[in-house]
DNA sequence: AGCACGCCGACT
DNA sequence: GTCGGCGTGCTC
């Protein structure tokens, strides 16, 4: 009898692979486990097993699998399901998923690794030059990487040159396998057993007398030993005995100790547990009250609450409820909101039963948070972390939490899987039965409209902690402030005031302004020419700092040019504004305050980001100036003022969702100010001050900017309305690209009609040399999401078959974001 | 996605 | 002439 099993490979290809196996391998292999198999020619990667079956193929011989990788399943079959549903709703490969979903040292993939062939001797006349190079090269070493023979031939393609070697019997190669994820160990020593009678003993000590070195350690070791039963680790006893390894060495050399390896986990809270949660004030006491009580009959409760209510407090009731059942809990955040601020707080209620998980850690300490979850262990109960914690093998989950629901980070964007990670979240509730909280002070328009249809509960928390007041928010129209010339550079004049009063009272500023570098277009004066990105439809933004025009797509960068590209003229002007001018305008106007900025281009590095933030909480810096970065889930004390510098360009961003997100982000930023009880300001420059949402951020009008947009998505057969599907084609030549869309528009408005958008190009069309253009395709209610795609799956396909289409990539993002 | 195969320009 | 560019097709 045959054996088989169905694997998922980590490739966007949208099928499984079946590999053939013993029976050996068959009663042991169990889904979620992973097996290292052949791909291809040469390929060797770590497939995730799906099913064992008894069904050979019908078109093909099955392959053998190479080896087996994991003792048990590294995946729970609750995980592959949510894959599956990734893969079907988000319109992926099951392998992208897997991508997105394991942590990179899972992913284990070969590299093909040179050797010499010792078997056979070589006729050095035989060889060309760079034969010879790559044979001598091998002489010394005893192995080679592709990466090395490029670097020693110096050319990219060196594989037909490893293709002749072979033939030649020069060399052999061989594929090396890497298992990423190394554990921890720790060394510790304990006293071989013979020794560990008295008497023993006692001889031992006896023998040693001439070296009391090694007497003194071991009287260290009695000593610890003494003083708690736990194993002892040798850097331990090094220390309290003030030896070195060398002695301990001799020691185990000697026979006289015995040493071992424990597997310990990288990421370990130090500190005491459980501080007594602060007291709810009645408002969240009945916020809390009400969030239970709808998620008694409902699944999923939307809790909005203003900034600064004391959400997290909340929260914090809702998990240990969870733990004391024994439950897991997911407390899902932004990326960006995931700052040591929060963690460090949420770690003093819940000390070692929480673990973080999140890009910025490294792939080991990912593992173990893995495999601490898939164990139960209580030190994993609450996971918080960005969107990928979704995909953690979760065994007894009770409740998630998704603050700052309204993020559109959720939402990832570009390597498929293009899953929300909300969205998700409650897909993955669903299969453990447990509750899902969305928690925001500024809720998206769709989590609000499924509350007010009774999908989800509604909760609302509408005073800030400590009864402090909500931020006076005031509007400064810019058209009349340079008419009455009341500006310095991009400063009004109400504006420098109320820093200045701010920082009289020795009282911290930030300011917002949503583009970074020194200006986003540079103009020359005689010919109006503007330099672009030579590989994108941009032009570079100019950074004084380092005095070189960047593009913010491509990374392309050039030194800041001393004349006009076209004429030669050296008139050359800089429009518009970023981070880095309103910098340096506030060091001149503030010569004695320290200027903070934080952007993307100060926070590079593990901890830059980190570093500003402790500076300014700590009172080192006076006006912080920043892009989105400033919104998330900070909290700074001594924070009065808050400047928007300009909301227009927010405001006039082309996109279904530009209104609603400049709402968001103008709250959250001026949620940052006034957080203790001095009522906080906020300044918003615009040249239009009457624009609907300004007036509604200006009162902090959520139902109001709510009411009107929700008739313009209903107007405009958006979203909640109507769901979105985009599809984007990507190619270099923009005649194709023009060519294939419209061929997919064609053929998609037969069956949508009237719901086929486009094709049209996005306001940026290329970006890295390839050209993009977009259709979107809108479903009504109650129009069959899986028959929609379906029949666009279909169309790719036939799409796919067209030469003159070929190279053309086509990317489906199902609700675009 | 990789990677091999296969077909065409520009250099030792 | 070969080297190396990339279009095309396949992977259990």
């Amino acid at each position: 009898m045959a054996y088989f099993i169905d694997v998922i490979l980590p490739i966007p290809l949208d099928k499984e692979f079946t590999y053939s196996i013993n029976k050996n391998e068959a009663s042991f292999l169990k889904p979620g486990m992973r097996v290292a198999v052949q791909f291809g020619k040469s390929k060797v990667y770590a497939a995730l097993v799906t099913k064992t079956h008894q069904t050979p193929p019908q078109v093909y011989e099955a392959k053998e699998i190479e080896h087996i990788l994991d003792e048990t399943p590294i995946v729970t079959t609750n995980q592959l399901e949510l894959w599956s549903w990734i893969s079907k709703y988000y319109m992926c490969s099951k392998g992208e998923v897997m991508r997105a979903a394991l942590p990179s040292a899972f992913l284990l993939e070969s590299e093909t690794i040179i050797l010499r062939n010792d078997k056979e001797l070589v006729d050095e006349n035989l060889l060309k030059d760079d034969e010879f190079l790559l044979h001598e090269a091998l002489q010394h070493q005893s192995l080679l990487r592709i990466q090395e023979v490029m670097d020693i031939v110096g050319k990219k393609s060196v594989l037909p040159l490893i293709k002749r070697l072979i033939e030649k019997q020069v060399i052999t190669v061989q594929e090396e396998i890497y298992e990423q994820y190394k554990p921890k160990l720790v060394r510790y020593v304990r006293l071989q057993s013979e020794y560990t009678s008295e008497v023993g003993l006692q001889s031992l000590l006896d023998s040693l007398t001439r070296a009391p070195k090694q007497r003194d350690v071991l009287m260290h070791l009695f000593m610890l030993q003494a003083k708690s039963e736990k194993a002892i680790m040798v850097s331990e006893l090094i220390k309290a005995a003030n030896s070195n390894a060398g002695v301990i060495k001799t020691l185990i050399d000697k026979n006289i100790l015995e040493e071992y390896h424990k597997q310990t986990d990288r990421v370990q809270y130090e500190g005491s547990s459980f501080t007594v949660t602060k007291e709810l004030n009645t408002y969240q006491e009945q916020a809390l009250k009400e969030i239970k009580e709808h998620l008694v009959e409902k699944d999923v409760c939307l809790f909005h609450g203003v900034t600064s209510s004391g959400k997290t407090e909340v929260y914090v009731k809702l998990i240990e409820e969870q733990v004391q059942k024994g439950k897991q809990v997911l407390y899902l955040l932004p990326e960006i909101a995931l700052t040591t601020q929060l963690i460090t707080r949420l770690q003093e209620y819940f000390g070692e039963k929480l673990s973080v998980y999140h890009s910025k850690y490294s792939v080991n300490e990912r593992v173990e948070a893995w495999n601490n979850v898939k164990d139960s262990k209580s030190k994993a109960q609450i996971v918080i972390g960005a969107r990928s914690s979704i995909f953690l093998p979760f065994i007894n989950l009770g409740l998630i939490i998704i603050d700052e629901e309204h993020e559109s980070s959720f939402k990832q964007y570009d390597p498929a899987p293009r899953y929300h990670a909300r969205d998700t979240a409650v897909v993955l509730a669903n299969m453990f039965k447990a509750k899902v909280v969305l928690g925001s002070a500024t809720p998206a328009l769709e989590s609000y409209y499924n509350a007010e249809q009774g999908k989800y509960g509604l909760v609302e928390l509408t005073r800030r902690y400590g009864n402090v007041l909500m931020p006076d928010i005031n509007l400064v129209d810019l058209k009349t402030k340079y008419k009455r010339k009341e500006m310095t550079g991009h400063f009004s004049d109400t504006l420098l005031l109320a820093i200045q009063n701010a920082l009289k009272e020795e009282e911290q500023v930030i300011l917002f302004q949503n583009r970074r570098g020194y200006s986003p277009v540079v103009e020359c004066n005689t010919c109006g020419h503007s330099p672009q990105c030579p590989n994108c439809d941009v032009s570079l933004t100019y950074h004084n700092y380092r005095n070189q025009l960047r593009c913010h797509y491509c990374g392309y960068h050039i030194a800041m040019l001393q004349k006009c590209m076209a004429c030669d003229s050296h008139e050359l002007s800089t429009k518009g504004f970023g981070t880095e001018q309103i910098e340096n305008e506030l060091k001149e106007l503030f010569p004695d305050h320290t200027i903070g900025r934080m952007d993307q281009d100060t926070t590079r590095g593990k901890h830059g980001y980190e570093k500003i933030i402790t500076k300014f909480e700590e009172g080192g810096i006076n006006i912080l100036v920043g892009t989105q970065m400033l919104t998330k889930g900070l909290d700074f004390r001594n924070v009065t003022l808050v400047g928007i510098m300009n909301a227009d360009n927010l405001l006039n961003f082309p996109d279904f969702r530009a209104h609603e997100r400049s709402f968001q982000l103008m709250l959250q930023v001026a949620g940052r100010a006034g957080r203790t009880s001095k009522r906080g300001k906020v300044l918003i420059q615009t040249y239009n001050p009457f624009h609907q949402i300004l007036q509604q951020v200006s009162i902090n009008d959520y139902t109001g900017m709510y009411k009107d947009q929700i008739e313009e998505r209903y107007q405009y057969k958006y979203p909640p309305f109507y769901r979105i599907i985009k599809i984007t084609g990507r190619h270099k030549d923009y005649n194709k690209v023009n060519e294939a869309t419209l061929w997919l528009a064609k053929s998609l408005a037969m069956t949508f009609k009237e719901n086929v958008l486009g094709p049209e190009f996005p306001p940026i069309s290329r970006i890295r040399n390839q050209y993009n253009k977009n259709i979107l395709i809108k479903i009504p209610n109650g129009q069959s999401l899986n028959r929609t795609k379906e029949v666009i799956k279909r169309i790719e396909n036939s799409f796919k078959s067209i030469k003159e289409f070929s190279g053309v990539r086509i990317i489906i993002n199902v609700d675009n974001y």
